[in-house]
DNA sequence: GATGTTTGAACAATCGTTTGCGCAGATTTT
DNA sequence: AAAATCTGCGCAAACGATTGTTCAAACATC
């Protein structure tokens, strides 16, 4: 017994006898057109009672704004990702938008998800967490059509981001490891090539200069931002003549594959080598040992996105870019000082 | 230098010399109606040039079909949900649906989300995850405007649903654990009350009597699907008398608080106690030892759940309802038989 | 009491599509 | 050659809301 059909602004407005016009007006709280309070009773009584829901779709297509924003990003298994989606969502209810979630896997044409979001009209914004290279989603996104934010990552010439400091990031964790005594120290790095790895990769070198330590390539390996990636890239790390005291890994899922293989090669934690990530998420929690993370604020990067481009699509702002601070330091039980034979600096 | 305005089918039509219904035909590839095929050149070429996109607010009024769904999730950070709307987004994709997300919490009225979505006209159809209780879901569901799938449960009086045979995945892991040697095998279940929880406390209990042990209630401590759940159960039922050998646990997060307790207890595992999980994640394998879990089809379980929704909303079928089996048991270094002196039996 | 102003609400156009129907001109049938 | 049938396409009415404009009645002004 499917409910009958819902019922549409012209029979509330025939329930209280009035034009439609009236009753969109009270409804929508139009401050413009004075309605006698009389009236207006008599339109939300029969609104109220008929269960009046305004038809999006009819609304969207009279205003040209469908109140929906649409979310492309590369992959939901990836923690950081679902994060930052739970803060668009939550943001974007807050202030009245629904969320369309498009998936863009690096193979097929991300072309795509612009055209059938934006150009079909769905969406009033975009924002953007994907990983295409730098050129190609430039040339895809000057030609949107709606406004759009970039999320987790900085794009030249694309003036709407919202990214996390990740340069304060892995100079935070690298000068705990150096207040710790470590003075060799490796770095898994994520993509060198993209805009979060390059900034890392950045911040942990800027520390160690600062220290007075001249970076050494050969510490230096890049692992992507997965569990196998860090487990390779440790693995061949265990194998440099001077072996690192202690490794940061770009991200916690590498550096869940630093403790597995170090625990392979029988490397204990944090006895023998420390490990530390950026970061935080619940599986480091999970982890034999624990590990210490440096914690981004991943939702709420999700959140200052999302109330950007909505700003931005309000015309409340002309435009939106912040680099959110890192919130600090967890420390975990995979980091300790060195062994002493190693303190030598 | 925002691009200009979108063409409409108007421009287009216009652009070739045709009406918009004609436009409209050929575009559609309607069949009932015959075009000259020198018009319909005509018209693709013109479609094509002036790079048109249909609006898809305007279709959807006058046809009623928006071609999105919704999805109600009551989180984002348990890998199980970011896993169904993966195989969500991608079946409905497939299908040319865009899908709509929602998050639920307990706390805030669920209701909403259906009236919102549904009532307002935004999605054909509904895919509901979230964790009420049965009878509120049930109220809500029955006064549906649109169609709806349950994904990962059942719900006495919802005919539609799609769901994983979580029977069969406690028994074929507590069948495993038997089959080492394992008598005593203690159950961190879910939530007891709910659908998954229940059934599988209840394939526990089978392949135990199957064995010929009576269940004993002491070994079964009702952990949720958190670390913390995990661990303070787990806690617990190693204070109780006779330990179990081995834990089965519902869920590979309380599974991770089982390791972590245990480990802080300085209980070996596997050699002195034996952990496996139901539900096999990436963590799984992160973890010290890496977890033997059964693995189940969760994002198949998106993905079959939304293209029955479609199939629903296209009558194409009537009605829609899996349980979907276990996809296999995945060995890792978290079992192994029971220390000899156990092997009474 | 004629004129001007305000108030409250109806009229009607519009957003961009889809689709039922009608209607010429061409083709076939008788 | 008139009637009947096809073809191919245009006309116009929806879908359900929003919003600029008009307009009658009520009130105020002199």
């Amino acid at each position: 017994m499917k409910p009958r059909k819902p019922t549409r602004l012209k029979e509330v407005a025939e329930a209280a006898g009035v034009d439609t016009s009236t009753a969109s007006r009270v409804l929508n709280n139009q401050t413009g057109q004075r309605v006698a309070p009389e009236t207006r009773d008599r339109i939300l009584a029969a609104a109220d009672s008929l269960g009046y829901r305004p038809n999006a779709i009819a609304r969207a297509l009279r205003t040209a704004r469908s109140r929906t924003l649409g979310i492309a990003v590369p992959q939901l298994d990836n923690p950081v990702f679902a994060q930052i989606i739970l803060g668009a969502t939550a943001a974007a209810h807050a202030r009245g938008y629904e969320l369309l979630i498009s998936l863009v896997d690096d193979a097929s044409a991300p072309t795509n998800v612009y055209e059938r979001l934006a150009e079909a009209n769905r969406v009033d914004g975009l924002l953007v967490a994907t990983l295409e290279d730098e050129a190609t989603l430039r040339r895809t996104l000057q030609r949107a059509s709606v406004p759009h934010v970039v999320v987790n990552r900085r794009v030249r010439g694309v003036t709407n981001f919202v990214a996390l400091d990740n340069f304060e990031a892995t100079r935070t964790a690298t000068e705990f490891l150096l207040s710790l005594g470590h003075r060799r120290i490796g770095h898994l790095a994520g993509r060198i090539t993209g805009y979060n790895g390059s900034q890392r990769l950045a911040g942990y070198e800027a520390a160690l200069r600062e220290a007075g330590i001249e970076p050494d390539a050969a510490l230096v390996s890049e692992a992507g931002y997965t569990l196998e990636g860090g487990e390779r890239a440790t693995h061949a790390m265990l194998n440099i003549r001077r072996r690192p005291t202690a490794i940061l890994a770009a991200t916690v899922l590498s550096g869940a594959g630093a403790l597995k293989a170090l625990r392979a090669a029988d490397v204990r934690v944090p006895e023998d080598l420390s490990v530390i990530s950026i970061h935080d998420m619940p599986i480091a929690e999970m982890l034999q040992p624990p590990m210490t993370a440096l914690r981004l604020p991943t939702q709420q990067m999700g959140a200052v996105a999302t109330d950007g481009l909505i700003d931005l699509i309000e015309e409340k702002v002309k435009s939106i870019s912040q680099v959110l601070k890192p919130e600090g330091l967890i420390v975990r039980a995979s980091t300790a000082p060195p062994k002493a034979r190693a303190g030598r600096a």
